[in-house]
RNA sequence: CGGCGUGUGGCUCAGCUUGGUAGAGCGCUACGUUCGGGACGUAGAGGUCGCAGGUUCAAAUCCUGUCACGCCGACCA
């Protein structure tokens, strides 16, 4: 009992204080630690593995489509920042400036990217002569810098890491395919591999990117019935064209701009993945984002031939193409339960010396706790049943959780009363009018998250004025 | 940017009210016994008390200033 105690001391449960949870499981599960500047982390080992994760299986899925990487710089004049008007009014405020080029003052102030739209548009204004030179379909990876006020690990931080895709069509047909085939890329990511469920659909104008003509957006619902913003797709119609000069000769030699799109995902995944999954003993990592599968957790491991044992399971399950590792260290094997299960390995598997004896193992899942024996003959093949098993349950565990925590509101009362008091989306029709939702936002601190693509008809006037109802929007209070 | 709060061995913190030789637990090192849900014994190492001034015979403690970080709000991926 005492040790049992010690163990959910460890981590604050999530039903005490939800936020402090997840502090505690970003710290036990050693994804990040704090610096000396604010807001601005160190990735430890075990929280990078799961961004190059992200990054391998992202950037592969991108090259299927066609987009070639590049690199840019990391400064942006300020001039060329200015060009485009919506643009620097909504940066503006969280841009970090150099000032100064060793001891002295820069002639221009140069910001830090906080995206990068305006350096692809320089570019693009350079490079693009003729419709032969489309589309540009191009990708970087790299970090972003916004000067935000309060800050926490993964979900908001002044520097973070991100891949931003920025493309240049001739029709505005094309850009319009591209920017909802790249939400469709993150959509199916996010459930495929993060084992994450996403309402698709299309930001309203208070909340899209800034200079965007239409923002798309995948929403997810975390564990405490927050929204978090997982991925967006941007169309900017010809607007940053117009304002860059970025123009081509067309077939029929008249001069046109090109549309553009962008379209990024970030570090915060990282976060989603811990306030989806996670529970009160840790992390847990879905299969195919975990860059360690399984941990082989021998049991007194002194005695002849464990720790041989241990190896050579390792070696069978690599060789099998499994991501695998021993621990091998002195501490006792509740020590390393509590290891394997704070840091979210899907799996471990027990082998001790009543095991050995008697050919078996004992298969352990990190999300159910199901204990299974298997002997060692099939280890291999019962083990990719529990992974793929274990991927498959997260998303349905995930999903039935958001419907559960998903509401329909028909009156302004009903609607103000849900939010309020039932964590999660609640979906009600809007009439388009920006006043409503910033009445809701004054009323509630909830936001319209997006008007998703699969529309319902929940009645025929706004929840909010009882103006006839232009679309059903899903709402929530977000990250 | 507002409201809290915190800075003392690697970590978590006590000590500060009432000034007087810097403490505990965990971790770390060595050796031994353990090992199927955070084992134990013995012996060790380790700190200019965030920083700068000031008061005082004497400051972790009192005063002034300053910096940093955390949490909650408003803004945002």
């Amino acid at each position: 009992m005492a040790k049992e105690k010690k163990l959910v001391e460890e981590i604050t449960s999530m039903d005490v204080d939800f936020a402090q949870w997840y502090t505690d499981v970003v710290k036990k599960a050693e994804l990040t630690d704090y610096t000396s500047v604010k807001g601005c982390m160190v990735i430890k080992p075990a929280g990078y593995a799961i961004w190059e994760n992200i990054q391998h299986e992202l950037d592969r899925r991108f090259k299927e489509t066609g987009v070639e990487n590049v690199y840019l710089p990391m400064f942006i004049p300020e001039g060329l920042l200015q060009k485009e008007k919506d643009h620097v009014e909504g940066f503006a405020p969280e841009v970090a400036w150099v000032t100064h080029g060793g001891m002295e003052q820069l002639q221009e102030r140069l910001c830090v990217r906080p995206t990068s739209e305006t350096l692809f548009c320089d570019f693009y204004a350079k490079e693009i002569q003729s419709y032969r030179d489309l589309p540009k379909v191009y990708n970087q990876w790299c970090s972003v810098v916004r000067w935000e006020k309060t800050t926490r690990p993964f979900l908001r931080s002044r520097e973070f890491l991100w891949q931003e895709g920025h493309t240049a069509h001739a029709t505005a047909e094309e850009a319009e395919a591209r920017t909802q085939q790249m939400l469709n890329v993150y959509a199916d990511f996010c459930e495929e591999v993060l084992a994450i469920p996403v309402i698709r659909g299309r930001k309203t104008d208070k909340e899209k990117f800034a200079g965007a003509e239409a923002t798309y957006t995948i929403e997810s619902l975390m564990h405490d019935g927050k929204a978090l913003q997982s991925g967006t797709s941007h169309n900017f119609g010809d607007g940053f064209a117009r304002a860059f000069g970025i123009q081509y000769t067309a077939k029929d030699n008249t001069l046109q701009y090109v549309h553009q799109t962008s379209w990024g995902m970030t570090t915060r995944m990282i976060g989603a993945i811990i306030m989806v999954h996670g529970d009160n003993s840790g992390l847990v990592l879905p299969p195919r984002i975990a860059p360690v599968q399984v941990m082989v957790i021998p049991i007194a491991q002194h005695k002849e031939g464990v720790l041989d044992k241990a190896y050579a399971i390792k070696s069978d399950l690599l060789k099998a193409g499994f991501k695998v590792k021993v621990d091998d260290s002195d501490k006792s094997p509740g020590w390393k339960f509590s290891e394997q299960e704070m840091k979210g390995i899907p799996v471990r598997i027990e082998i001790g010396p009543k095991d050995i004896e008697a050919n078996q193992a004992v298969i352990v899942r990190r999300d159910t706790r199901e204990k299974i024996v298997v002997s060692l003959d099939n280890l291999s093949e019962k083990l990719t049943e529990v992974l793929d098993t274990m991927q498959h349950d997260m998303l349905e565990r995930a999903r039935a959780h958001r419907d559960a925590h998903t509401y329909d509101a028909l009156n302004y009362e009903e609607f103000v009363k849900t939010i309020n008091e039932k964590p999660g989306f609640v979906r009600a029709m809007w009439c388009g009018d920006q006043a409503c939702e910033d009445k809701v936002k004054e009323d509630t601190t909830a936001t319209a998250r997006c008007m998703p693509f699969k529309q319902e008809k929940l009645s025929d006037v706004c929840v909010c004025c009882g103006k006839p109802a232009k679309a059903m929007v899903y709402w929530g209070k977000a990250y």
